[in-house]
RNA sequence: GGGCGCGUAGCUCAGUGGGAGAGCGCUCGCUUCACACGCGAGAGGUCGCUGGUUCGAAACCAGCCGCGCCCACCA
């Protein structure tokens, strides 16, 4: 080792992360292990393509989560020698930046309408520019092993081709198509929105009753609504065929109050007889339950509310132009002064707002792109029937198969600017669907772009360089595992399943992983506007990037988990932990090589027994999507076994003078050690394993441990076992007797099986065992540990009064344990039904506790 | 309305049929030559409630209470 570093190992007593991480991160990334050559098969290669952050984003705790995940698997994998790679890239976000963009411009004054469309998109590239490249830092100050060298942007030219393709094919094939249809409509950015970009709010509202007068002139029928204003574009009235107050309205005729439109009655299941008069006013043109109500019935559809959200020319003189609030009020006076207002009540319900704005939806009657699903779906739900895909937590796997079986037609443009133009034009009533701009004269371009998640859907193949059949995609399509938070389940997950199998005829990824949503410590949702959000960059400062991915791998067990910083400074202590015991090994060996075949003592055969069983159940774990479990599992086997055992027991010979067989078991078990930690943890181990003796290259690229059975040792754990049973039990008594500082208490070991660890036994438990045969005269308690006891013997340490209070305290301990297996034992059908060993066990256990009782002279 | 998940130590969470666990916090003791981001020893829980299954339930079943999320066209 140079001087430098050595001198490093020994002063330093800290681990200090700002000072290695950007370090390690260089030699990792000038090494260009994160940009494997595209050979091989996906077969035998390995690969994940990131669920692509907005492009003007920055780094928030999901993107942190989810990216120590994928680091983990993406490492897990290369130290397995597969080629692995973890495809970046971005996404352009078309409501997300085209917003950014028009606020930034609002601060200057500007509409983008002044601007224009084409500067107005040169603006928003311009943002990217100066903004894009935030995350990607942030990615790689969290240790992210991605493929950097090669980063997709679904903006990009490649990419843009292979939307347009997938677009035109869709079209082709008739599941793409034109229509007017109720869409939700979102005032707040004028746009239509899919259903998956609504979200329900609980609205106070007013439902009003509204007598529509029967054109035979015989009375009225009331009907309840919570949307007044809409009743100008009512075209009938439905009761439910089984209602038989209504019976005989079915066929009828209702005028409709302020407009005098002639209203069809009609029967429909649809309508609930015990909500409020069991009428229903059907507005196909504003409610999308009326809008089906209306098409079976072959009603009219009229469109009151325009798109910018005033009442239209279909709408009475007197109520257009006006904004629906407005017309709201106007609507409910005007029926008031007919006296047509037959009562209100305060009414609670869920009203479906855009997630985007937070504005109410307008449903309302629109010409848009749709895409038919169905086709698409039925191979996506069969992928994940038949397990060729796995949900992990597999509970998932039923999320997406009831939406999929229940799928809907996807509305696809978006009255956007930023993001992929339909490649459709228009000339008088010709429509042309294209890769390629039509030939001819006055051809007109939709203005319209596709929903954001369309391309999206495209993401494992396209940024691979689909429709070429490039060697990239070759490599490493399909892909192996997608990890994400359930709630882009059905807007990105279940697309991507279906453009993959219909595109590339391979289902994109065999295991999908949804992880746990981290919430705020006081369990509300993590977010900017709510100021519940922690920035990852600021922990990572705080406490490095290790300790935050440790802290977030340990803390996401369940399906949503409370933010817990206590587990982030767990995973700083870790790494501290590590470091000191490395300079412990490290400032301390021979020179040798590491060897599990050196360990000959006691504790060397178990703690590589211990190591090699780590080594089976962290491989289970990691392979098992059970992340929180092997972080902690890790934790505790390193810092219990290894730390607080293993290295006490180990000292006397690593500094001794011939300390070459220990040596090469700590090496071996630090290095294993780092291997099993360095998914979880990359840098802190990068940093160790640069330290250790010998040329070894990174431990990013080290070859992954595989456990070897043979090296379980069950008898030595059982003597260990033992050993730390005992040298609690001494160290206890010390404790409760108030012996002094370091002064040795002195016992005699009258206790079967510590031939060989009499020296570990007495030197971690501060006692003398001395061979006195002097009698049993001064013997002041004896102190049980498995197998016999130590009998206590004066000495300088403590005061023997102590020791009598405590016998007294501990004997009657063992009477009520003696009592309770006794009670246990004495029930027949517990000996009669329970397993012979359990029985057995328990049986053991009374024998002990009498013979512990006997000792202590009780 | 349907579905998923949660309710275990003061806090955050493990534990899915054989005597309640971890980290933090708390108490006591320790300048023990890797680490005070440390070492040692403790205290602390009728495992949401009520029934049931079982020799045995925190775990399995049923019902209830409370909380969170997703889906859904009762105006």
């Amino acid at each position: 080792m140079s001087d430098d570093r050595l001198k490093l190992l020994q002063e330093r007593t800290r681990y200090e992360p700002a000072e290695v991480e950007s370090r390690v991160f260089a030699r990792w990334e000038g090494a260009g292990i994160f940009h494997p050559d595209p050979e091989g098969t996906a077969e035998e290669n390995y690969s994940i393509a990131v669920p692509p952050p907005n492009v003007t984003g920055s780094l928030h705790m999901g993107h942190a989560l989810n990216g120590s995940i994928q680091d983990l698997c993406i490492r897990v994998a290369r130290m397995r020698g597969r080629r692995s790679k973890w495809i970046y890239g971005t996404d352009h976000a078309g409501i997300a930046t085209q917003r950014q963009v028009e606020k930034a411009l609002a601060e200057e004054g500007i509409t983008k309408e002044e601007l224009g469309r084409e500067a107005f998109v040169e603006r928003v590239w311009e943002w990217r520019r100066v903004h894009g490249g935030t995350i990607t830092e942030q990615f790689r100050r969290l240790g992210a092993s991605l493929d950097y060298h090669d980063e997709r942007f679904t903006m990009d030219d490649d990419y843009v081709r292979a939307v347009t393709l997938v677009f035109v094919r869709l079209y082709e094939k008739g599941l793409i198509y034109r229509d007017n249809y109720i869409v939700n409509w979102d005032p707040g950015l004028r746009t239509a929105i899919s259903d998956l970009e609504v979200a329900q709010r609980t609205v106070e509202d007013t439902l009003y009753s509204i007598d529509y007068p029967l054109e035979s002139g015989s009375g009225a029928i009331t009907v309840a609504t919570v949307r007044p204003e809409t009743m100008l574009a009512d075209t009938g009235i439905a009761v439910n065929p089984e209602d038989e107050r209504y019976s005989r309205l079915i066929g009828e005729t209702a005028i409709l109050p302020l407009v005098g439109r002639r209203l069809p009655i009609v029967a429909d299941e649809h309508v609930d007889p015990e909500f409020g008069t069991g009428a229903l006013k059907i507005t196909p043109g504003h409610d999308p339950a009326d809008f089906e109500i209306g098409r079976r019935h072959r009603l009219d559809e009229v469109v009151v509310i325009g798109e910018d959200g005033r009442l239209t020319d279909a709408a009475p003189e007197r109520f257009r132009g006006m904004e629906v609030d407005e017309a709201r009020g106007a609507v409910v006076a005007a029926l008031r002064e007919e006296g047509l207002i037959s009562g209100t009540r305060p009414y609670e319900h869920d009203v479906p707002h855009s997630h985007r704005s937070g504005r109410r939806v307008e449903p309302l009657i629109s010409l848009q792109w749709f895409c038919d699903m169905e086709d698409l779906a039925r191979p996506a739900i069969e992928a994940v029937r038949d397990g060729r895909i796995r949900f992990h937590p597999e509970s998932y796997a039923k999320v997406y198969l009831d939406w999929l079986e229940n799928i809907r037609p996807w509305t696809l443009s978006r009255q956007l600017w930023w993001g992929h133009q339909l490649p459709v034009w228009y000339r008088g009533e010709e429509t042309y669907v294209g890769v390629d701009p039509p030939s001819g004269e006055g051809w007109e371009r939709d203005p319209d772009v596709l929903d954001t998640w369309f391309s999206s859907g495209l993401w494992p193949f396209a940024t691979l360089g689909w429709p070429e059949d490039t060697a990239q995609l070759r490599a490493f399509y399909p892909t192996d595992v997608l990890s994400t938070a359930r709630d882009i389940i059905f807007l990105w997950v279940a697309r991507m399943v279906m453009f993959g199998i219909e595109f590339t005829g391979s289902i994109p990824f065999t295991d999908v992983n949804i992880h746990s949503v981290i919430q705020a410590p006081d369990g509300r949702r993590m977010s900017k506007s709510l100021g519940t959000g922690i920035d990852p960059l600021d922990l990572i400062e705080r406490y490095g990037a290790d300790a935050l991915r440790f802290g977030l791998l340990a803390m996401s067990s369940s399906q949503d988990v409370r933010f817990n910083e206590g587990k982030v400074q767990q995973g700083r202590d870790l790494a501290n932990k590590l470091w000191n015991a490395s300079r412990l090994i490290l400032l301390r060996v021979s020179e040798v090589e590491p060897d599990p075949g050196a360990a000959r003592e006691l504790e060397d055969r178990w703690i590589v027994s211990r190591l090699e069983r780590l080594t089976e159940r962290v491989a289970e774990l990691y392979d098992g999507f059970r992340f929180s479990h092997a972080a902690l599992d890790l934790y505790g086997a390193f810092w219990s076994e290894l730390c607080d055992w293993y290295l006490e027991l180990a000292k006397p010979r690593l500094y001794a003078e011939d300390n070459r067989a220990v040596s090469g078991v700590l090496l071996w078990v630090l290095e294993r050690t780092l291997k099993l930690l360095h998914p979880v943890m990359p840098f802190v181990t990068e940093e160790i394993w640069s330290l250790m003796p010998g040329e070894r290259g990174l431990l990013a690229a080290a070859e992954w441990p595989a456990a070897d059975p043979r090296r379980f040792d069950e008898a030595v754990e059982a003597e260990v076992e033992r050993l730390i049973e005992a040298v609690t039990s001494l160290r206890r008594y010390r404790d409760e007797v108030g012996a002094r500082g370091s002064a040795p208490v002195r016992g005699r070991l009258a206790a079967e099986g510590y031939g060989g660890v009499r020296d570990h036994l007495a030197r971690l438990s501060r006692f003398e065992l001395v061979e006195d045969a002097s009698g049993n005269g001064d013997v002041l308690a004896t102190v049980p540990i498995p197998g016999g006891g130590v009998q206590v013997l004066p000495s300088e340490a403590f005061d023997p009064a102590e020791a009598e209070k405590r016998i007294a305290a501990k004997r009657a301990q063992l009477r009520a344990e003696v009592e309770r297996a006794e009670r246990k034992l004495a029930n027949q059908k517990f000996v009669e039904r329970a397993p012979a060993v359990v029985v057995e066990e328990e049986r053991r256990k009374l024998e002990e506790y009498r013979e512990a009782l006997r000792r202590l002279g009780g």
